[in-house]
DNA sequence: TTTTAGTACTAGACACTGTCAAGTATGAAT
DNA sequence: ATTCATACTTGACAGTGTCTAGTACTAAAA
């Protein structure tokens, strides 16, 4: 591969290992090899990132920004849709969410440029379960629910992307399927 | 440290490396590292296992194991006793259940022990939930309850886990607390 | 009793990794 | 013309997983 100039250089590491993290995950990434695919030195993907943890702050704050328009964009269809916004975006940014997460790759507490796309991505979902319960809701009752749906969203889309789910449910027909009835039997409980 | 005996030094790599990973993640797991603490060559831990992935095979089966039993004991008494037992197992056992779902270290699938007790695990909530709705659900109705269930059980375990929960909900007073309301708002839903 | 076979290691080497340190070319600002 | 930051390159280092080969010890088989 012919030599990426300039910071453009940024991009084709980020994509590189959006790629790798999607495909065989994120501990799979070696700057290195991607330093190679780039035709670049070994430590030409260093000068833009810091270190291995800056790349992954990089995507986290990518992901994160990304999750948060598609939270915004499904909150006026109520909370059925916002769930299933979440998995759909986890599942189309695998490269992202395998990351996101993982706070052994890099701590997003210490980025404040990450850091404030996970908070306002947060932000946003508690917002709408917030809204959803109305105010004759408790603090704590409200907290048991934001976290619930937060749980529900994230744990199918983690099942689905690298948990066995596909295999023990022997073979799911429809994914989207599936993921809108989990959606809405959650968005049954927080109406009740 | 002195030299381990005999296999004693499987479990101690084991017990070694379930430390590392409940503090960690299992990333951080060295097997010349453990070697050294055990006081033996960087070979001996390799010896007993074969590879890298062969300890964190070994480590899903002791976790799936363990899971199994703690849901089969939960499982007399209802749906949420089962989400509470799913969390509380991955609370107090981080270091497994951080390896369990990580394919990317070892496919469950190419290790036949480890997968026998992945599935009884399996099995024994996909029969509870079958149970609970009783024979005249469709199977795919079941299969979305079952995943419904899951979900909320082990998206709950990992946000506790890895993610963001506490500093996002701004400091949880008590864990249990919580997880029992969230178990609760499940096992409404798999009743109606 | 000697031989064989298997277990539980040790020792050395290899390619690969992230990272530190120091140097170089280029382009803009002073 | 000089300074200075940007965007790199090159070289080295310690650490890693893994391959290969060898060494004690133990217990059964000849």
């Amino acid at each position: 591969m012919a030599p990426v100039k300039s910071d453009a250089l940024r991009r084709v590491v980020l994509d590189a290992a959006l790629a790798i993290s999607a495909n065989a995950g994120p501990d799979a990434l070696s700057l290195r090899e991607v330093a190679r695919e780039a035709g670049v030195s070994h430590q030409a993907p260093y000068h833009h990132f810091g270190d291995r943890a800056g790349i992954f702050a990089a995507i986290s704050e990518e992901g994160y920004a990304e999750l948060g328009d598609a939270l915004l964009h499904s909150r006026t269809h109520g909370a059925t849709s916002m769930c299933e916004a979440y998995v759909h975006f986890a599942l189309q940014h695998k490269g992202h969410f395998r990351v996101m997460f993982r706070n052994d790759l890099c701590n997003v507490g210490n980025y404040p440029d990450a850091l404030v796309q996970a908070d306002r991505a947060f932000s946003i979902l508690l917002d709408e379960v917030t809204t959803l319960l109305g105010k004759d809701a408790s603090l704590n009752e409200a907290k048991a629910q934001a976290t619930y749906m937060w749980s529900v969203a994230h744990g199918l889309a983690t099942l689905l992307i690298d948990g066995p789910l596909e295999k023990k449910l022997g073979g799911i027909e429809d994914v989207n399927a599936l993921v809108k009835q989990v959606a809405q039997l959650t968005s049954t409980t927080i109406h009740a």
